[in-house]
DNA sequence: ACAGTAACCTGTTTGC
DNA sequence: TGCAAACAGGTTACTG
């Protein structure tokens, strides 16, 4: 499912069919995804109308008066924008109802969360914490090599956790540090400056370069129209374990880091 | 504060 | 072919 790129590519595709329309009602026919689904989502949003739909991390905001609803789409979660006359499937838990149209979250694993906070939702405890934004500005080099002086966990885990930097997930991950020729295994803390700006220009180019592709197919993820993206052609290592490396040929190696499988080459990385 | 691990859940792929 | 194990895009919670 979803990195960052498919959810923002989610956020584009929903936000013209949210903003400005006035829920009329939504179903909930599952109690509780990662968190319990909160009882009252019917009652707290008919008739409200939303303002904007943003994003912070993975963190869909739907905005309304009254308050906000947080998505997130787990490891499996999808969006789709359909027409209130399609039945419900198997695995779609909400269904957010307008005049004619339906927003419906379909999440087969369940990682997923559906949440209401009338508060900023930046506030929330979920999002309080979280680091900066991978495409903005004050994600550089000179912060990460600051914030990880002391850190022994592998580099790969320290841009895989969300209060350093959000929306860096596994494939991307796994992708950037190929380019950027760092071994994943690495302490963080023993990463050179230079390296973290190599390793910063990696993971703003490879998600700007899934943005652009559409974002990655790899199963089950498909826009809200239900076309695929197409950034799995672009993909270099993830996936690849055992094939050769395609810079110097000799056979990718994967290993577990946090049970997150890391695809890399021996060879070049270092 | 940090590191390591388990947990949440279902569907699909892999290996014997 | 059948079955069980392994694996999958995420992230929090808990333990030491």
């Amino acid at each position: 499912m979803p990195e960052l790129p498919e959810v923002e590519i989610t956020r584009r595709g929903i936000e013209p069919h949210i903003r400005g329309h006035k829920v009329f009602s939504v179903i909930s026919r599952t109690k509780k995804l990662r968190w319990p689904i909160p009882s009252q989502l019917n009652k707290q949003l008919s008739e409200q109308i939303f303002t904007s739909v943003t994003r912070r991390a993975k963190y869909l905001l739907l905005n309304a008066q009254a308050g906000t609803l947080i998505i997130h789409l787990g490891m499996s979660g999808s969006l789709r924008i359909v027409d209130n006359s399609v039945p419900a499937q198997k695995h779609d838990h909400v269904d957010i109802v307008f005049k004619q149209h339906t927003l419906r979250l379909r999440d087969p694993r369940r990682f997923g969360a559906v949440l209401w906070t009338k508060k900023d939702p930046a506030l929330h405890k979920l999002l309080v914490s979280l680091g900066p934004e991978p495409l903005h500005d004050e994600f550089t080099a000179e912060y990460l090599y600051r914030v990880s002086r002391t850190r022994r966990v592998s580099v790969k885990e320290f841009i895989m956790n969300s209060h350093i930097v959000v929306g860096v997930g596994n494939i991307y991950a796994t992708e950037a540090l190929f380019t950027s020729k760092i071994h994943p295994l690495r302490w963080a803390g023993k990463v050179s400056l230079p390296r973290y700006r190599i390793l910063v220009s990696a993971i703003k180019q490879v998600l700007v370069q899934a943005l652009e592709r559409g974002g990655t197919t790899l199963r089950d993820f498909t826009h809200e129209d239900g076309k695929p993206g197409y950034f799995q052609q672009q993909l270099q290592v993830y996936g690849r374990a055992k094939q050769p490396c395609l810079v110097c040929s000799h056979p990718l190696r994967a290993v577990k880091q946090g049970q997150r499988t890391t695809t890399y080459c021996t060879q070049c990385q270092r």
